[in-house]
DNA sequence: ATGAAAGCGCTAACAT
DNA sequence: ATGTTAGCGCTTTCAT
């Protein structure tokens, strides 16, 4: 078996407790045992035994993270990995461990919390996404444990959650009324997942553009999509087919805009001459596609860097009150946004 | 605190082993006693502790995943989330949990593998790259710690490393082939970090290729580069400046190919008409792109699903020989590729 | 078929 | 300043 705490003890001739007091640098210890305890350690290669000390402890030192549970689309999306590299940082910082969940389901995923939160598996969690009406929040507050939301929640009963998120339906907002300034009257709105929080605040910021500006928003201009392979691409027929096509595109999130841009090419529609498009996120491929994207960044790695700031804060002292972050958003113009021309001008 | 094992047994009036035994499912217990046993842990809501549990039975359930130091580039690879979602669809069946790496730099990484391996934390580790010369495998050899490399081990030494691979060599010298065989006879070389070993593959088979063809491999052909935004396209200015620049371009994966098309774009060399582009991994977006990459398509699902598999069963038995599993590729046409045309024809 | 007791490796309260 | 001891929650002999 490997070296222990007695082992080291029998060396350096002290007790065991010595030992576990010059691991936690107790100040009761003279510096002259602490050397000798210490060169023991050294000799032996001891190392804690993480789990004596969880059990004792009652804590691990570890972040539960869980991915949505359409994480084969989820995880497609460059979106995750950049959140998690944000949380990685800080967690790396602040010395916790990352759990991550392996469901594939919803309900796999929530027996996965279950067992994550009442055997002690982790201190906290991190949701990555948030639905609406999701079971994992309620369980998660129904049992008061410390989480944060990457998102927001969507119930009103949900004030004590802890969130960190984008003002999504602004950035909407904000790129409609550029596409209106661009003289569009006709854009269309390709959203992800209507399950998503995040899909209902972008399609409220769009509307909301859309009436300020004295437009009525039309049910056949709104359109979403979960797939993200198929998605961008069935969207963009079944926009096109309308009476009168759309000649701007507000698109859930870059990887679907890709293959926006891809079906646009296909059918010979230039982008941006012919069409404008929009999307979310700025995720690195956002400045490969041709042309590259104009995108609001929402700066990922910040959203899962802050969560788990906000997270280790509230393990640290659970009474913390509930945090409600938001990382600001920017507005990146590239290459697929232009000024509207008139039918007329292209047909003739 | 949280309900434990005794309380169970107070409620059921049992002895505490007894309801361990329930547990365990042990075959000693009466039928009768297990309802009842059930029935108390149901109204209590009790759950295993679960740091208890792996303290007596010295191990964790929980696999070790380390993500390559430049994280910041590879994660926004689509290669590892896919890797890891191969990975996560094993550990999910053998009912093992997954412990992330957080280290950044090689160093970090390196002291956090020490930190799993001794403290007991993981059963096992999943390597997901292969460097040449690299701390941790060795470090990991010399622990005799159970662990799967996916990728392949560069020292010949390393023969008792068990691992997950391509033929990445033959994916490379076949796609080369294939460009030859349409008629490319300038065809460049863009490799990812020569640290790592599948570049070396690549090149390798680019150079078998075309030695087999009776062409000499020339250097300024060759070009390597690591960050995958700006890789690309430095790339491409560098081959194109050559006084005979290449037809056609072999390119390390998917990602970095999107850079090139986006190069090439920009500088109005069209592909696949003045320019045939090859590369691999065949993610997601190499659909996406315009035109569709030509691409090989290497079932990174796969490597993750066996290597965890690989992985597992070595922790049940660890005196299980070593294993080298070769996950097939295949080579996916798209339209990036063409039959070469004269210089003559293209420029009259 | 079940209970009692020891022990996994560690920490912390209580001695001294 | 250091040692002794109990106990974290569980499993597993060893009894009965």
């Amino acid at each position: 078996m490997a070296v222990t705490i007695k082992d080291v003890a029998k060396l350096a001739n002290v007790a065991p407790s010595t030992v576990s007091r010059v691991i936690a640098n107790s100040s009761r210890i003279s510096e002259r045992t602490k050397e000798r305890v210490r060169e023991a350690m050294e000799e032996l290669g001891y190392h804690p035994n993480f789990n004596a000390r969880s059990l004792v402890n009652q804590q691990t030192n570890t972040l539960g993270v869980i991915i949505p549970s359409s994480a084969k689309i989820a995880f497609q999306n460059p979106f995750f990995p950049e959140v998690i590299r944000g949380i990685t940082s800080k967690a790396y910082l602040e010395k916790f461990g990352l759990y991550l969940s392996t469901g594939q389901t919803e309900n796999e995923i929530l027996e996965e919390v279950r067992q994550m939160v009442q055997s002690r598996r982790v201190d906290g969690i991190l949701l990555l996404y948030s639905k609406v009406d999701d079971k994992v929040i309620n369980y998660l507050i129904q049992q008061d444990f410390p989480f944060v939301l990457i998102g927001r929640p969507y119930e009103a009963e949900a004030m004590k959650v802890s969130y960190v998120n984008n003002d999504n339906l602004k950035a909407a907002k904000t790129v409609t009324e550029y596409l209106l300034l661009l003289g569009h009257e006709h854009i269309g709105f390709i959203g992800g997942n209507l399950d998503y929080v995040v899909t209902r605040d972008h399609k409220e910021g769009y509307q909301q553009a859309l009436h300020k500006a004295g437009f009525e928003s039309k049910q056949e201009y709104i359109v979403y999509y979960d797939e993200i392979q198929e998605g961008g691409q069935e969207a963009v027929i079944e926009l096109m087919s309308l009476k009168t096509p759309p000649t701007a595109l507000v698109v859930a999130d870059d990887l679907m805009a890709l293959g926006v841009l891809r079906m646009l090419d296909e059918m010979e529609i230039s982008v941006p001459e012919e069409m404008s498009v929009v999307s979310f996120n700025n995720v690195m491929l956002s400045e490969l596609s041709s042309p590259p994207l104009t995108t609001v960044d929402i700066h990922i790695y910040e959203l899962g860097f802050q969560a788990t700031d906000c997270l280790i804060k509230k393990i640290h002292d659970p009474k913390q009150p509930t945090k409600k972050v938001i990382v600001p958003h920017k507005f990146i113009k590239r290459q697929t946004c232009r000024k509207r021309v008139a039918q007329k001008e292209i047909s003739s």
